[in-house]
DNA sequence: ACGTTAATTGACCCGTCAATCAACAAAAAA
DNA sequence: TTTTTTGTTGATTGACGGGTCAATTAACGT
């Protein structure tokens, strides 16, 4: 019963279907047929919309993005002071809704994507350079020249921590994971960390 | 013409070729036939001596968690002090060995295979643990109680920053991954960081 | 010599999956 | 009403991959 203005509905449906798919297996290897089942149609509609299996992928990896994205936006415009932006940028990297596990198996995934496909590479690259500049512009104030180095290694410790809940069996563990990344953030501000 | 004892060479090459191949795809979608065909042999001794595509893929993974735990005690023996012990780790971590493009694809997909992979799981989870306790060992001279909290972030950032280097199109960045850890070490150990 | 055992493979089976296509349904336009 | 556009699917196909097996070759022990 074809409806019309179908196509931004399935689509979200597929996009949604795809990360929760991969979540799911904790894989790419995922067939589209179980996505599209997921979604509630055919096949043959996945690839109508989306060209091909590549083209769901790189979808479900822009709508993640944009989702984080997002937050972090709207925690930093909230953010008073230059500690609150960083802080803000931590708070939002370890959000519930980034936080689920198949969220985090979806993110693992894009990061094996990335070793093949050329666009999931920009992707990935996109997002960190926005997440090193975030840090960056909240660091300087605080710590100076060297604002650059340090924004680095809170964004490899994000990602370290991230991936280091892949491994957790039931709930990922939102507090301690805000809790390690601020830790390190205190020590680099030269007070003492509190246990 | 067949030799006899071939069982160790046959496996050792079975293993390398299997992290070789995923390395170069980045993925875990290589066959069985490409890994036998690069070891060396018909896909159908890949199978007689490992049982199934699996069984590879954990050997593989053994292999280089063992290479890896190795390379950790030797730079452990020669250590003096317990500063040297901590930095022992993080070279380790980032030996010449472990930084290769193949090591690092295949590290990758060591924690995908975890997902679905009891085993590989349980691997990955000794190699957590190892890495943390050493860390603490080397810590606990240093900064006392803080030791559990600052090993567990200091083994999150070095995981972050192997993760990181799937992105760096080119030679990984040893001399900067090393920087980054030994860094963060500096500020908790509450000195200030060289730039 | 001779049977036993390790090593080794080509061919094959069975399943799966991405992608395509022809065809149908309904709404919108003409 | 006819035509066009959009939505939708079942069926099909072509390729490929994991795993099995029977059969072959050579070394070894006796």
């Amino acid at each position: 019963m074809p409806k019309l203005g179908m196509e931004p509905i399935r689509k979200a449906a597929l996009v949604n279907a795809t990360i929760a798919e991969i979540g799911r297996t904790g894989s790419l290897d995922v067939t589209v047929s179980q996505i599209a089942r997921r979604a509630g149609m055919s096949s043959a509609l996945a690839h109508h919309y989306f060209g091909g299996k590549e083209g769901m992928f790189l979808a479900a990896m822009r709508h993640v993005l944009t989702l984080y994205g997002a937050e972090v936006r709207g925690a930093l415009a909230v953010a008073r002071g230059p500690e609150a932006r960083v802080q803000a940028v931590v708070h939002a990297s370890f959000s519930p809704a980034n936080f689920r596990r198949e969220v985090i198996g979806a993110w693992l995934n894009f990061y094996v994507m990335a070793q093949t496909m050329p666009e999931a590479a920009r992707l990935l690259d996109v997002y960190q350079r926005r997440l090193r500049s975030n840090l960056r512009h909240g660091l300087r104030p605080l710590v100076g020249p060297r604002a650059a180095t340090v924004a680095e290694a809170l964004a490899a410790l994000i990602d370290g921590v991230y991936l280091r809940q892949v491994l957790v069996r039931g709930k990922a563990d939102r507090a301690g994971a805000v809790e390690t990344v601020l830790g390190v953030l205190a020590a680099e501000l030269g007070r003492g960390a509190r246990t």
